[in-house]
DNA sequence: CGTAATCTTGACCAACGTCAATGTTCGTGG
DNA sequence: CCACGAACATTGACGTTGGTCAAGATTACG
């Protein structure tokens, strides 16, 4: 759980590779001369780093450029559980910005770089921009929709099933970002993460690792996730991806 | 799992007290004025109605006025997980408004009306309103942030801390909304729906609320929940309230 | 008053957690 | 390049929590 270690680098807006995919809704000139406008830094830190920590106020947030981040809970007895996994182009910390202090935390997986927005600004842009704050807003109900699934997956499932749909659904969303190939992606995360991320001991994670990997499904290894028949472990696991929409990209 | 039954009365946004709760922001005189119009109709159901399906698509949504209802999945295999108990004042199906045909279905929990609202005209009123989407979004925020913490419940309490989470967590919902008093409150949930609401199978539900009975923490029965001291149970179960904000009411 | 739904409980079983030992990988200093 | 240690992965043995089945009690409602 360390801390800091920030370098700084620097990324025009205008010239952001990661705006140009497909997935993400391209901004009008004004909305990007804005964010252009409130981004502050270009940060990059350390796997192992927390870049935000709950309860702290913050009034700034971030865009995930680069690398793998988790956002948790931990509990006082120890337990951790992973909210979800934040990949590039997602946003972190919008909550805190608009409602103050946030209640959760958010560590680097891989050496990340994020930008760093200004929260005053932001929340300006949204207040006066129409279409942009529906447009985040549409963002967010997708976001709660995975959400309400991933809540399906670890109340209703079984271990294998929930380990098998979580490393699904990373898969599906890197690849509507383009960072996979037709049966494998980068995978950095450890087995406790992907347990505190399913709801398991990281014990019967294992377990339900080998099980996905006895039935041909799926091989997570040296940081790397394959899956032979994505469609195949989608259906033994439940898994059914939700429509395509354009995201906003902060 | 019956359907429509639907009875249609009448009751005017301006002269609406449930909109006047403190825990709801009030609208601008543009804004209730735009609200009105797209006020199709007042219906009510009767208790065991599914208001809205998954997979319909939907240019309907509805503010929940009076009862209780549910936000749930429904799975293959038979199993359900409740995904969020729908108060008074909440929204439903904003999502598939913004998104297209739903993900979820809602199920009327007692007799309960509601106000439909012509989506077209709301999406409208999101896209040219900047203050209201941005007011929309911070709601849908504070949504996202219950939604983390009751992932985490199920992922990572036992069942008995599970149980007393979800009945504090409702209890102080429907504090807020002047629907409790100091120690008691209607509680409309059969033991199936609590269990499926938490992730439990009927029967151990059943044993987790008991134990919280013999403890002398909590108590349901005959439709309603007795919590002896709310604060205690929520230190018991970790349960931490989040900072009131007033939500915005469509 | 009768029927169906729900609640409650006990007995038993499976899934998952805990503990602890061993193997593996990777980064670091020599 | 090699030796060492720390962090992580893997596995087996065993305990506990929670699921399943089934029967009887109670309640709701036509």
């Amino acid at each position: 759980m360390r801390r800091a270690d920030a370098r700084v680098t620097n990324v025009r807006c205008i010239d952001c590779a990661l705006r140009r995919k497909r997935l993400f809704r391209p901004l009008s000139g004004d909305e990007l001369t804005a964010i252009q406008a409130m981004k502050q830094q270009h940060l990059t830190v350390s796997a192992g780093t927390d870049v935000v920590r709950s309860g702290e106020p913050v009034r700034i947030c971030y865009t995930l450029f680069d690398g793998w981040a988790a956002r948790y809970h931990q509990l006082k007895s120890g337990a951790r559980q992973i909210l979800d996994v934040v990949l590039p182009g997602d946003a972190i910390a919008l909550d805190s910005v608009l409602l103050g202090a946030g209640t959760h935390s958010v560590h680097a997986l891989t050496l990340a770089s994020f930008c760093a927005l200004d929260g005053k600004q932001l929340v300006a842009l949204l207040e006066n921009e129409p279409a942009f704050a529906a447009d985040v807003l549409r963002t967010q109900l997708e976001n709660e929709r995975r959400a309400d699934a991933r809540l399906t997956m670890v109340g209703r499932l079984n271990a294998e099933e929930r380990v098998g749909y979580f490393l699904v659904e990373t898969f599906e969303r890197l690849r509507r970002r383009g960072l996979t190939d037709a049966t494998q992606c980068a995978f950095p995360l450890r087995r406790a993460d992907i347990a505190d991320a399913v709801g398991l001991s990281k014990v019967h994670a294992m377990r339900a690792l080998r099980a996905l990997h006895a039935h041909g499904l799926a091989d997570v290894s040296k940081g790397s996730l394959t899956i032979t028949d994505p469609a195949q472990l989608a259906a033994h696991v439940g898994f059914v991806p939700l429509p395509t929409t354009r995201r906003a990209i902060l």
